[in-house]
DNA sequence: TGCCGTCTCCTTACGCCATAAAGTAACGTC
DNA sequence: GACGTTACTTTATGGCGTAAGGAGACGGCA
């Protein structure tokens, strides 16, 4: 499920977004009636908490207003809806993304660190991975994290219109092996099957099935059987050792070619 | 919504993936009863027509039934469930992508050729890019297509090592790019807004609720109005042509990154 | 003090979804 | 012509987002 952002009013999406505190934003003075016993505030948490935990696919409105010891109808009083819940889910977690980093010790070593961040940020929330990256947001934090990166590649001298390109190759190579990733973990969490148990069950499936296999893909079979890198940790689950060192490997071809780019323009 | 896949029994799935004629795979004889109107096949293609015409998210068992003039529970006699039945779907369209690469042009132009075929399968089939790739469906075309863009990646001279990496990267940046174009437009059928209409409302609504936007991020600023390519076709809606940018620029980092690679290896 | 308007939160209901279970009718074989 | 198997339908269950309407809490004012 890719949820998509930003459906509703754009007026009020902005205003929660940006917390907007001027006249007639959010609320201002208390009026009658009962004191409000939940905020957005509290609501986007248990959002995240929901989604942490369960996934995408077991965030309902039922659930967090559950977790919240509501119904779900309650959190319409402070979120127009669900998409827009989302959206306030993504920019509230991105607000975890450090931003500090050495521009001392060199551009790559930088990025590389960014990389790793961010990596680790998806793996902490998969779910982040499944809001639509087409209509952005267009929250504090994303546009923080954004400017972040964008720092640390200006920091190698290459044009805007040179820039612009890398940032989306970047950006596409740490979501797309952190995807492989999260979405093993939701295949796993949601069906209680293991990724070795489910290729265990596949594979011996395929060979009955597919007896030719060998000589309809022999160059499969090559890069499966010679490329493997040596197990260092075994407590980790083998899609998700060959998502990481797609990650490493992408990354380190990625900048390898931003720094062809460099040479190219000096 | 993205969509897991191989949920059920693997026998079944696998033997319905490899249209396995095996006695017992599929049915053999012709059994008394009324007379199947309906196959696998049928059914298949009715479910890409609909994930075609209204995306992933209008897919469902009633709809593709309706396409067929049956009920949604009619296809269960054909398909085990609705995750088998995109696994079928899956597979089935991937059968689109071309094979007959000509590897006398050079590695770095087939690789391009191939990644431009990619691209355009992206577009033509949007819902491709919500198939969970973190269980593949581990289907004949699936496969097929990989034997082919490894085919391409032999001729560099890499090891296997290397193209491990070089493989993920390069499906990453490709599918990353063609995913934003298919978000969109999946926004842009769903909500009846144009990028154009939707970005203005936002744009709006964002300098009056961030007036000290450009203090606050000015790089992002100076990308946005320095690092624009010149619109040679202004059909093509804004986010497209950026993604088309960043699909090109970001192929061509990744394949100065090979080329990298290669210098190293020698 | 009591009323009123406004607020929070609840219950109910609608139309979607996947699919389990059971029923109906068509058909080949005997 | 009866029987068992099969294709397909109807019905039902438990999920979803959210519209509509109602109950009760509370501040301000008479």
């Amino acid at each position: 499920m890719v949820v998509f952002a930003g459906q509703g009013d754009p007026r009020r999406s902005m205003a929660l977004l940006w917390r907007d505190e001027r006249p007639g934003g959010a609320r201002t003075r208390q009026w009658p009636g009962p004191k409000p016993a939940l905020s957005v505030e509290v609501i986007v948490r248990a959002g995240i908490a929901v989604a942490d935990a369960e996934g995408m696919a077991a965030l309902s409105m039922r659930a967090v207003g559950e977790r919240l010891g509501r119904t779900a109808m309650a959190l319409y009083t402070y979120v127009p809806g669900k998409s827009e819940l989302v959206d306030l889910m993504y920019d509230q977690v991105l607000a975890e993304l450090p931003h500090d980093y050495d521009p001392a010790a060199g551009w790559r070593a930088a990025v590389t660190s960014w990389a790793e961040d961010t990596w680790e940020f998806y793996l902490r929330h998969p779910w982040v991975l499944q809001v639509s990256q087409a209509r952005p947001v267009l929250g504090p934090h994303e546009y923080r994290a954004l400017e972040t990166l964008l720092r640390l590649l200006y920091a190698t001298g290459l044009d805007s219109a040179e820039l612009r390109r890398v940032v989306g190759t970047l950006v596409h190579v740490v979501r797309g092996a952190a995807r492989t990733v999260a979405e093993s973990r939701v295949a796993a969490a949601s069906t209680g099957v293991s990724d070795e148990d489910w290729w265990l069950a596949r594979s011996g499936m395929l060979e009955e099935v597919v007896p030719d296999f060998a000589e309809r893909f022999p160059l499969l079979v090559r890069l499966e059987t010679e490329g493997a890198a040596p197990v260092t940790d075994d407590s980790v689950p083998y899609l998700e050792r060959q998502a990481r060192a797609t990650f490493e490997g992408g990354l380190a071809v990625v900048l390898d070619g931003v720094e062809a780019a460099i040479r190219r323009a000096r």
